[in-house]
DNA sequence: ACCTGAACACCGTTCAAGT
DNA sequence: ACCTGAACACCGTTCAAGT
């Protein structure tokens, strides 16, 4: 038996049941989704997802990397704009997906399979703030504190929806820094 | 048929229900406790539990009421102590209950009934923090913001387990004000 | 009024069987 | 290697029947 046979068709087919996940986490949530609904949408049996991935939550980690991955690109694509915008892109991403925030902690709680994305995750976002803070002159002592400030404040706005104003007075506070 | 016959048997019962749901709910978590292992818990069928509550969520409101009012009255038990020796109180509090938090988080962006509870909640969770500004002397105009903040960092600080140590750094951070 | 046992539709997952 | 249909144990909820 040859090793990697056909290995396209098989990360095509995967891609396809990730896609057809994605979007209906995001959309129903992911406890509401049934894998029954995953497989319809992506036009297969349910036995069939169980074949790619081992289960509903490695299916989530799967759906969590694949929009990451998406993410860190737009990121990339936008470099050219200022730090604030950048910063506003990615809550405007983030709350469409503002069900898979709330199901990734929720998980946390019970499955390490979760929990060590959701750390590895932090990690990464934890890193970026921090150069971010660390170029805009941010007392090298005072970062990593002010980096997790700030990653709860957007998971706060995400969690609670507030009027536009009262949005932008919590991030101006935030930003009103010696 | 005469009136509120009985009605401490009947408030008597589905606190029971209630006590034995809130720890179910808080240790093994909403979704994986099962309406039969409440039943199990509380010495009744599954099908009484919906005699005294219409559906599973109703009893986590109940659930959550419950809970609020005892931590409410813990709050008021301790009026002598430090506002900051309050403060680490309800957060060691929150914390045991962290479950119940993402549960109620996950369940505001589909139950009508659940977002309904979370933002009463946070309208006097808002007040209270508020009003322990105010006293502090903090300008009027920046508490509502402050307020946000501060439950901001609570619920982060419930979501992402950090050392003592940072904990700290970050609670002195949001503290450090002008 | 209060409680139950049997039943319903649905869920995630498994497995023997096909190609 | 890949996919399926039938089956399993479990879930929240309903309902007719008991007291």
């Amino acid at each position: 038996m040859p090793r990697n046979r056909r290995p396209r068709d098989r990360e095509a087919k995967s891609a396809e049941i990730v896609e057809a996940a994605a979007t209906l986490f995001a959309q129903v949530g992911f406890d509401k989704t049934s894998m029954a609904s995953v497989a319809r949408s992506a036009g297969i049996t349910t036995t069939t997802i169980y074949w790619y991935f081992q289960d509903k939550e490695a299916l989530l980690v799967a759906v969590l990397d694949h929009l990451l991955t998406e993410m860190l690109q737009g990121l990339q694509a936008q470099a050219a704009h200022s730090w604030t915008d950048r910063l506003l892109w990615v809550v405007e991403r983030l709350q469409e997906h503002s069900k898979l925030v709330t199901a990734v902690h929720a998980l946390s709680a019970t499955s390490t399979t979760v929990a060590t994305w959701h750390s590895a995750f932090h990690e990464l976002t934890d890193a970026l703030l921090a150069e971010e803070l660390r170029q805009s002159g941010v007392d090298a002592a005072q970062i990593p504190a002010m980096a997790r400030l700030g990653v709860f404040t957007i998971e706060g706005l995400l969690m609670h929806p507030l009027p536009r104003e009262e949005q932008r007075a919590v991030l101006e506070l935030l930003s009103a820094r010696p």
